[in-house]
DNA sequence: GGTCTAAATGCAAGTTGTTCGCAATTAAAG
DNA sequence: CTTTAATTGCGAACAACTTGCATTTAGACC
């Protein structure tokens, strides 16, 4: 089990591996955190066409690789969807706005089973409130 | 605790009681289902203005009255915040959209100590995967 | 290497949910 | 009944996201 790149993330899936998915995938993966299209796009010196990142984002969702956080403030939020980076809750605050990650020992797998005929395919864990720097004023 | 009407839910708030708020309310309590903006604007016949929806929307979900469910397709849901309805998971379904109240016997109160200063004030619980009517396909 | 083609990109325009400014209306206090 | 501050309706504005289309490009096949 490699460490991830750009590369690793999209080989053996028939997808075409072109210069601003490679870019797109290594500023994913260097950011640690949570992120949105928009964040992106800025940390990307706003160069890249705003409809290619949404396009990729949206075609890496479906491919698995990476996941949907929460949508916070009209903006949709990302995450990495590897083995280091499993299912985890997150938390909102609902000051500043920053998203966290609550990382925790156990995987996360709270009632998978649900009465009459569910089938769960995510299971979305958040909490909101005041993070520790917002606390302290 | 008697049942819930437009006038108990604002009653002893400094909220003025208008005949839009009345129709609103009346809507919400109505329905006992998570319901959007646009929901509303269409159960009641597309009448009321959109706007007076959302600015009442909000105002509701500040008092405390009505609580944010989940933000799905752009669309932020909300539900009726009373006595007869604390918080519960909800279940989305990724195929028809619909949105399902998951309720369940012990209240939701998952991990409200977090590490470090956290306070939590809403916990959210959701599950997103195929519902029994869309199971039968 | 060069050629070809389906897929991806950039751009501009469109869509959708939500918000805002402002004049007209209205609840409710005096 | 009068008064006034809050609320409403309307239209325009906004922001995130999507789409159409011409241009570019990855990568497969010679």
């Amino acid at each position: 089990m490699g460490k991830c790149t750009p590369e690793s993330l999209l080989e053996g899936r028939n997808i075409k591996i072109t210069r601003q998915r490679q870019i797109v995938l290594g500023a994913i993966i260097d950011t640690g955190k949570p992120f949105s299209a928009s964040d992106l796009h800025e940390s990307l010196g706003n160069e890249m066409d705003l409809a290619t990142i949404y396009r990729n984002l949206e075609m890496l969702c479906g491919e698995g690789i990476i996941r949907q956080v929460m949508n916070e403030k009209e903006r949709q939020y990302y995450e990495l969807a590897c083995i280091h980076n499993p299912e985890h809750p997150h938390f909102y605050c609902n000051i500043c706005g920053k998203i966290y990650c609550m990382k925790q020992d156990k995987p996360m797998r709270l009632k998978k089973r649900l009465p009459g005929d569910f089938t769960v395919e995510q299971t979305v864990l958040q909490y909101r409130g005041i993070c520790p720097d917002c606390s302290k004023e």
